[in-house]
RNA sequence: GGUGAGGUGGAUGAGCGGCUGAAAUCAGUAGUUUGCUAAACUGCCGUACGGGUUACUCUGUACCGCGGGUUCGAAUCCCGCCCUCACCGCCA
């Protein structure tokens, strides 16, 4: 969520922002300044009214205790007039506060300087790309064929148990799992970021404070029963432990990681080029994510860059990093970068991290904020990326290392799975 | 799920329906002093939204788990909900 106090002061250039990333309502910003004038009045309004019905409240107390009654109720009848009109005051302040929040969170994240304008992923900028695709071996075929072959995840049982999307990963798939997600952790504790294993589902009030609600409602698995609702990441348990919290500077940077399963309806999004685990409704991602000092964001966000291509190089992945641009960055983001890796059995590129400075639009909303030297309240800027999302990462080690003996696993991985080849 | 106790500022913990935004202690912080692996003393030490100044300061309102209600007036009384703890029940 943006600050009013940004809107007011920067309009014109606010609105050049949200015209990088698309957005087709700059007027909105005008409506919620005067919204917010309009609040401001009622509240002045208040205030003043409220001042006067406790000052003669006081005034009442006084009189009782000298036991001069008939002045007490003249009072008493001037406060009644007073409620009625602090009644009417309150419930427009309701009103006007209500739909200056409802328009509010509507407006997106401002995207960063360095975001390339664009509309399409195509116009998403390449920063970097890194390791060789390999040269596959005649009989190379992609990760579907590979994952019957040596029987590693099981998507038609899946289907019987849950349904679409939900595989079971078996045998030496599911031990390829695990032995990831304990490579992961192991990597991201050893730079100094914190093990959590989160609870999979949170309340409203959490899936609200990252931004899941209301944008992405359609996309989360709800538990009517509790108002639960099943993590679509990590990110939201883990953002929401500082919800409504005040740090103190030296608290910052807080530096955390988890693994978790994440839920995700994905409503729409069914079509071409999902076969496989290329996507699902439930997947395995181990996540970092950073709380910081907004002078030091986006050095970190270069940081956890860094940090993740790393991680991938050591995986010995062909990858790519990618600047996202205006229309391909997600709704609370300031800066995006994707890495993809190359599946070379299906020649395409696929997604298996996005790393974003968020600044302080979810902590904004969090109320995440620390003191500064002068004492002064700031906000926080919030960080996160995937280190990484196994299911992909998953298909393109079997489809770029596989030979005609078997899939050789790189070196990393060797002693979480306790073997070098998958046959 | 049942019964009981309880939820007050960073922590501990007082708070007769008006003098309580809230005692006290600790922690924190600024300073004084004595000097020495620190002690004593003094000041400051919640957040949000307004108004006025924009340098500090000043001022109004709200907030004592959350939401309602009673009342001229509620941290204090009533109702609902949430959470914590204990015991019971159930159970990996």
């Amino acid at each position: 969520m943006l600050q009013v106090n940004v809107l007011r002061q920067r309009t014109d250039w606010v609105k050049e922002r949200l015209g990088v990333k698309n957005f087709k309502q700059p007027e909105l910003v005008d409506s919620i300044i005067a919204l917010d004038d309009e609040r401001k009045k009622l509240q002045a309004d208040y205030d003043t009214t409220q001042s006067r019905i406790n000052s003669a409240s006081k005034e009442i107390g006084k009189l009782m205790g000298q036991g001069k009654k008939e002045e007490a109720e003249e009072q008493k009848q001037q406060v009644t007039g007073f409620k009625i009109r602090i009644a009417g005051l309150s419930e427009q302040m309701t009103e006007v506060e209500k739909e200056l929040h409802d328009k509010l969170v509507q407006l997106p994240n401002l995207p960063a300087e360095l975001v390339p304008p664009g509309k399409t992923p195509d116009d998403n900028e390449i920063v970097r790309e890194g390791g060789t695709i390999p040269q596959l071996y005649d009989g190379a075929v992609p990760h579907w064929d590979l994952i019957t072959k040596y029987n590693l995840v099981d998507f038609e049982t899946g289907s019987k148990v849950t349904g679409r999307g939900f595989p079971f990963y078996k045998g030496k798939g599911a031990k390829l799992q695990r032995a990831m997600i304990q490579y992961f952790l192991d990597y991201n504790t050893a730079a100094g970021y914190t093990e959590y294993i989160p609870p999979f589902m949170v309340n409203e009030a959490s899936a609200y404070g990252t931004g899941q609600l209301p944008d992405k409602e359609g996309q989360m698995y709800h538990v009517t029963e509790d108002g639960f609702y099943l993590i679509p990441t990590s990110e939201v348990p883990l953002t929401n432990i500082y919800r409504e919290e005040i740090l103190k500077e030296t608290d910052l940077p807080i530096k955390m990681t988890a693994y978790s399963p994440c839920f995700r309806r994905e409503a729409g999004s069914f079509g071409k080029d999902v076969r496989g685990l290329n996507r699902l409704h439930q997947f395995e991602k181990v996540e970092v994510l950073q709380i910081t000092h907004p002078d030091k964001s986006y050095d970190v966000l270069d940081e956890m860059v860094q940090h993740i291509e790393k991680l991938v190089q050591n995986l010995e992945l062909p990858y790519r990093i990618l600047r996202l641009c205006g229309g391909d960055m997600g709704f609370t983001s300031a800066l995006t970068y994707d890495f993809e890796v190359y599946s070379a059995a299906q020649q395409r590129w696929l997604e298996v991290s996005s790393v974003s400075n968020m600044e302080s639009y979810q902590t904004n909303r969090l109320k995440c904020r620390f003191k500064d030297a002068n004492g002064k309240m700031q906000l926080t800027h919030s960080l996160n990326g995937s280190s990484l999302a196994l299911p992909r990462i998953f298909a393109s080690l079997l489809e770029n290392n596989q030979t005609a003996d078997g899939i050789k696993l790189p070196q990393v991985l060797h002693k979480y799975f306790g073997a070098e080849i998958i046959n």
